[in-house]
DNA sequence: CTAGACCTTGTACCGTACTTCAAGGTCAAG
DNA sequence: CTTGACCTTGAAGTACGGTACAAGGTCTAG
């Protein structure tokens, strides 16, 4: 199949498929006659496995690193593991920062429900946001 | 004072003061007789309030329109609330998908432990992460 | 023979909030 | 008079995962 038919059936882009080469996620594919891109089945495996890697929030790069070890013939699966482990530390971290976040916008809409616009002065730009800056929270 | 020290006082880089005034989040400073940014208090607190709104995470964009506001007279409190319950509700949603996510991640470890590497083919790419792929949570 | 659908390449652009670099001017101390 | 700390400008680079565009080649139907 050529690229337009694989983009459909995974549900991308074919610019997305021309990226994935570049990155090198994909293997360069053998060409016809006409310089166009011939797939197979493979491809759509292996572009069903980067789109469910992503949708598990793992970056292009380390889905590379797991399809590296792939085609370097290593069973990738203590790797993805540790991938995996990772993201998850990670997502919490964020889900944590996220309910501090949260927390102070509650506090600062509750402040707004309190104070009188009237009352906001120029210096402050506006009272409602004006105060003790909360420790920042990377975003 | 300079621009070395205005950006020591509120903890900033001097780029960023630059860069912040590129964005027009801060008006044009006046200049000494050598060329140089001379900033006084009102420089300083409109960077804190700056920095606050950005813990609070609104963006850039949104804490100049807030200064722009301002900066034209109008008192901002009731756009900085809708700013405020519009953060609230993007870091609400942002939370449940990285509930979402953090479920799938839970399940995907689980089955690392369930599976044996020697059983992942190569088709799979890795059998962790090969199956129906779930519904992409935006990241 | 031509329209249109497909393909090729390379390059630039998107948003976000900056940082880094290059090449130079200014000023006080020693 | 030189060293070093500070300042100036403009342009480019960072991460991320692509998208968009330009300028062309290929193939099929009518």
């Amino acid at each position: 199949m050529r690229i337009g038919e694989l983009a459909d059936v995974v549900g991308v882009s074919t610019q997305a498929v021309r990226f994935y080469e570049r990155e090198r996620l994909m293997p360069a594919p053998t060409r016809g006659g006409n310089g166009y891109r011939v797939y197979d089945d493979e491809a759509v495996a292996r572009i069903g496995f980067i789109r469910t890697a992503q949708s598990a929030g793992l970056t292009l790069v380390q889905i590379r690193s797991i399809l590296d070890m792939r085609d370097r013939g290593v069973i990738p699966c203590d790797h993805v593991s540790d991938l995996i482990d990772d993201r998850l530390a990670e997502v919490r971290r964020r889900m944590a920062e996220l309910a501090t976040l949260e927390e102070e916008l509650v506090r600062l809409r509750d402040r707004s429900e309190r104070l009188d616009p009237a009352d906001c002065s120029i210096g402050d730009i506006c009272h409602i946001i004006a105060g003790p800056p909360q420790p920042a929270e990377p975003d």
